[in-house]
DNA sequence: GCCAACGTTGGC
DNA sequence: GCCAACGTTGGC
């Protein structure tokens, strides 16, 4: 099992939207990054646990925890030419974008960017560094330091 | 395959 | 709204 770091514009969709969708579940649409990509499509299992970070917001933080229930399989929106996805370059035989479901878990204290940028033993996670990942492989060890400072 | 131009992300 | 970082595109 593995730990990942999922980021959310709130206010396109948060935890809140997570936990109230149906099945408090979601497919994770609308990753065009292949770097994001390839970690979705090649390491992202059922069962891995995913913290859900708001970005572009006021406060920047990772807000709660999703478990992963359904692996990599083609995002539609690829293929939905009315849809800021339509990827034009997609095709139903070769998708080139994927998406993962997961289903809410619950709500943690925010743990600020803040916070984890001034925490001296996190060091290996993405955030920490200017990056623009979507989808960021999280330590256990991290993962762990992490759920216990928030 | 290099690299400049351009677009996007996301914190502040 | 600004701007730094960085990914993508496209000409050569």
């Amino acid at each position: 099992m593995a730990y990942w770091l999922f980021k959310t514009e709130p206010d396109t969709f948060s935890i809140g939207d997570l936990k109230e969708a149906p099945q408090q579940s979601t497919f994770w649409e609308g990753i065009r990054n292949y770097q994001a990509r390839n970690f979705l499509r090649d390491q992202v299992k059922v069962g891995d646990q995913v913290f859900i970070y708001h970005s572009s917001c006021k406060t920047p933080a990772i807000v709660g925890v999703a478990i992963v229930t359904h692996a990599a399989e083609a995002d539609p929106y690829q293929f939905d030419m009315s849809s800021d996805y339509y990827d034009a370059k997609a095709t139903l035989k070769s998708p080139r974008w994927v998406g993962v479901t997961i289903q809410y878990q619950r709500h943690l204290k925010p743990i600020t960017l803040a916070a984890i940028k001034a925490n001296n033993d996190i060091t290996e996670l993405a955030l920490k560094k200017a990056n623009r990942l979507s989808i960021m492989p999280v330590s256990e060890r991290e993962w762990d330091l992490l759920i216990a400072h928030g």
